[in-house]
DNA sequence: TGTAATCAAATGACACGACATATAGTGGAC
DNA sequence: GTCCACTATATGTCGTGTCATTTGATTACA
């Protein structure tokens, strides 16, 4: 197989099989990989509009994730108000107590996952992948969302 | 952003960017992404049972490719059969004449991807790439159908 | 031989992802 | 003040992916 058709299935295989065991992860939870970045994000940088969640979000890039928040609002995760005042157009979005509990669940989950990741390889080999990645998708509305949230980080 | 969530997600980006490309150069053919893995993959290996091509996706991995495959038969590029005297469960699968010419097509687009993928890294950094990505999916249905492609080349 | 475990494929259900279009609120040009 | 381009969100549609269940054929074995 060629190299660049390798790295090409690599990652695709990378990503499938991640995302599966994340979704068993949360599985327990009743949340879904896509669903535990929206609380994540929330979490962190809430009020954000649909616009500003969709702009910082990995999943669902370049469009609006307004039916992700639907189902998220539904399961009385996410509140969603019309702000006073201000553009009667935007729609600003705060997690509920119940999604503040979630993502405190999402966030020992990820940890679990991040551990296993860092053991992947050494501090070089992943700077390297890291490094190879980032120019791939540099520019691109997946590699922004990525560098609007190292921007914003305090 | 801690450097394995970092990692997490610029795989989860460069797969997506990938993929939207792809799509969008397959577009004018009249095909996915999937459907393109598909077509090469009978190209090269036909015939092939249902489970048998299902071992080798990427996409699709560790499911039975029965609905993926359903389409490109209604497209008319995939040749579905009984096995004359075998087991009469399995399904024989080839590409008709219309889906040969449509994978010389795919062929085509492929190599341009792979030429700017190729283009992304030193031979020494891809290569890092690959080894850790690797160990990432090794014993994994996607990781598996990967090292079976990688088995059967000759 | 009869029956149970196994296997290949199909199908039901649900949540994405992506693109396109629709709807409605906003702000600027004049 | 009136139009008009623009923006924020919602929605239609289609093709995945994934898990679970079903259906029908085959094999193992009591």
């Amino acid at each position: 197989m060629r190299r660049a058709e390798k790295l090409r299935y690599l990652a695709l295989a990378a990503q499938r099989e991640g995302n599966r065991s994340l979704a068993a992860a949360l599985r327990p939870l009743g949340l879904t990989p896509a669903q535990s970045e929206v609380l994540r994000l929330l979490g962190d940088r809430a009020p954000l509009t649909l616009t500003g969640l969709g702009e910082l979000l990995v999943c669902e890039s370049g469009t609006n994730p307004s039916r992700l928040v639907d189902r998220m609002v539904h399961l009385g995760l996410v509140d969603r108000a019309t702000p006073d005042g201000g553009d009667r157009r935007q729609v600003i979005l705060r997690l509920t107590a119940a999604g503040r509990e979630r993502e405190a669940a999402v966030r020992q989950i990820e940890e679990a996952m991040y551990a296993e990741l860092d053991a992947v390889g050494t501090d070089a080999e992943l700077a390297t992948v890291i490094a190879v990645l980032e120019r791939v998708v540099a520019g691109r509305p997946a590699g922004d969302a990525i560098a609007a949230r190292a921007a914003r980080e305090g």
